[in-house]
DNA sequence: CATGCGTGGAC
DNA sequence: TGTCCAAGCAT
């Protein structure tokens, strides 16, 4: 621990919080989430991937169906990798289903398969950075480690008054001192768990419910009734306009009722995700159907149809609206092409969830 | 240090 | 309907 954390005047005392929030935790927080179950380092680790920047209530469903298909590390290494993203498809971020893959292959190459119990070992995992190394040494392995994530960032930042934009460098490091400082030698995993489900469901963003909060009266935005304005909200400015712009998808649909997809490249959005083949307009995706299908363009006028074509495939195009979109025509160079059957079970490839819910409506 | 990365829920 | 954002990390 740093002894020389720099207190507000009345503060609570950093040594008070851990027994406190611990009693809450075993009153009023939450016992019975899936990944609290049977806490191996695995399932800690699965489920604070899947938790980062999603919320619990989505995550649920998405860790009750990949545990049971990859149950340890070694099921995970060896599985296919379109198999792991098919258990993620409408999760988002895929890149950590990637990263938990490769991560995977890591620690049975390094470790034997055993999930690693030193600091940077477990940071140097791809996917892995400091508060998720900390959160899974101290809830798998009760090992003092401090976590800063979303929720403790809120829950210091009341607590201790601290102004400022959680982005810039000096509050980032006053919140990790003050995490480290809080961090209690006794029932870390505990306590770990407890700073979080009260971020989570009583020190929230907003309306946050002080008067059932465990450190209420120790805490200093609620002292200065400033716990509206804490952390304070990003600047206007800071937040980038998301430029939507609507590109094509092109789907063939042979007599067999399967659909030709393209792998995306690994980098970017989706990567390493399954997509009808994508076009910036509507143009460049007849011209691509006139060259390669030989068909009568002129039979794709109408929208969101299926028209049939002379060749042996029938051919839809179909308007999405993308935000991002970098290139005028393809819109990106696929490392794959397959014909998918949605209604095979044993073809398992991770989809985009717009483009699930496209082949959902058009074929399931 | 700023930006990109997904999706669904809350208001 | 639009805006913000929810257990971050990689680049």
């Amino acid at each position: 621990m740093s002894a020389d954390v720099e207190l507000p005047e009345a503060s609570i005392n950093p040594a008070q919080l851990g027994p406190l929030l611990v009693a809450w935790q075993r009153r009023s927080g939450r016992q019975d989430l899936p990944w609290q179950r049977d806490r191996s380092a695995y399932r800690v680790w699965v489920s604070e991937i899947m938790l980062q920047q999603t919320q619990v209530s989505t995550v649920i469903g998405y860790f009750e169906r990949f545990m049971a298909r990859f149950p340890t590390v070694s099921t995970l290494a060896e599985a296919p990798i379109d198999e792991v993203l098919h258990l993620w498809t409408g999760l988002g971020y895929y890149a950590r289903a990637r990263n938990l893959h490769r991560a995977a292959q890591q620690i049975c190459e390094r470790f034997g398969g055993e999930f690693p119990r030193h600091f940077a070992d477990v940071a140097a995992l791809p996917g892995i950075g400091r508060s998720t190394a900390g959160a899974i040494l101290a809830l798998a392995y009760d090992e003092r480690q401090p976590i800063l994530d979303g929720n403790v960032k809120r829950v210091l930042g009341r607590l201790f008054a601290i102004e400022g934009n959680a982005a810039q460098r000096a509050v980032e490091q006053r919140l990790w001192a003050l995490a480290e400082a809080c961090t209690p030698a006794q029932d870390v995993a505990i306590y770990t768990q407890a700073i979080m489900d009260l971020g989570a469901t009583v020190c929230s963003r907003r309306n946050p419910a002080c008067v059932v909060c465990p450190v209420t009266t120790q805490c200093l935005a609620r002292a200065a009734a400033r716990q509206h304005e804490i952390p304070s909200p990003k600047s206007r400015g800071s937040r980038k306009a998301r430029p939507a712009r609507a590109c094509w998808w092109l789907l063939p649909i042979d007599t067999a009722g399967r659909v030709l997809l393209e792998r995306r490249p690994e980098r970017g959005i989706w990567g390493g995700l399954w997509c009808p083949l994508q076009f910036d307009t509507r143009t460049a995706a007849a011209s691509y159907a006139r060259q390669r299908f030989a068909v009568e363009v002129e039979s794709l006028e109408s929208l969101g149809t299926i028209d049939h074509a002379f060749t042996h495939f029938d051919l839809a195009i179909t308007p999405l609206l993308l935000r991002d979109v970098a290139a005028d025509e393809r819109v990106m160079e696929p490392s794959g092409v397959l014909w998918y059957n949605p209604r095979d079970g044993a073809m398992r490839v991770g989809l985009p969830a717009p483009a699930k819910q496209l082949l959902d409506d058009l074929l399931g």
